[in-house]
DNA sequence: GGCCTGTATTGATGTTCGTTGATGCAAGCT
DNA sequence: AGCTTGCATCAACGAACATCAATACAGGCC
């Protein structure tokens, strides 16, 4: 049920050029589009904002995501599968219920990403 | 040629809970869906990316961002006006010319949004 | 004024995305 | 085995999006 995300936003790839130290190339920039677009849907957003509010290692049942929104199941079940096909999330199976769970530093490292770099041309 | 951006990442807003504090109400995830959505775009990315490594108050002119791209001047246009729209940069006219800055701060603020806070009944 | 250059807007088109009902699959239970 | 529940996948449809050619607008220059 894993091994379907992408590995885009470094985990050891050393590289992770903030995004304004240097203009980005055309291939990370679609990379880094795809995690963005992942997260550019309120569903989504609210989604991984459930999941990653359990913390470190901290997983949810599929059973409580699905009644806090007003949309069908399957819709909800399309919404996970694009956040970690992103390498946002991951899952599991256990028993009948599936549990999710936020992949360790995906975030910080998108953060890390956005945030500008300290050591610059800075003008002021 | 301003006055049409949102605000939405704060500013002086003091709110700003992050993702993973609690899970996002309806409200704010629509409104930073669209942020998102704004920066899931690979075009856009490079262009906010362009933009950003000018520095703090550094500028562009959109003479030289649209040369860097196999696109439309109309399609660059569209673009710069989203990200505008979202919130992320402003433009201003001077003379021929239009040039384009980040927003202070706002990526800053996404990132803030990002990162797991540290106050938490973390389990590790 | 008229012309030219740089940028934004409009209208149209092909593609992608969000949503749903129907269906399929996995696991527990009797 | 058969039934039931939880979740994923499929097929289809309407809405939103990215793109372009054509056009409009703004400012400098003659």
């Amino acid at each position: 049920m894993s091994k379907q995300e992408l590995e885009i936003i470094g985990q050891d790839t050393a590289c992770c050029q903030g995004l304004a130290a240097a203009p980005l190339d055309e291939e990370r920039a679609a990379e880094l589009a795809k995690v963005f677009k992942a997260l550019g849907d309120p569903v989504r957003l609210r989604l991984l904002s459930m999941i990653a509010s359990r913390g470190e290692g901290g997983e949810v049942c599929v059973c409580e995501l699905t009644p806090a929104f007003d949309l069908s199941q399957p819709t909800i079940s399309h919404h996970l599968k694009l956040l970690r096909q992103a390498g946002l999330i991951d899952c599991e199976r256990r028993g009948t219920w599936v549990y999710y769970w936020v992949l360790p530093g995906v975030l910080d490292r998108l953060a890390a990403f956005l945030t500008t770099p300290q050591t610059h041309r800075a003008s002021v």
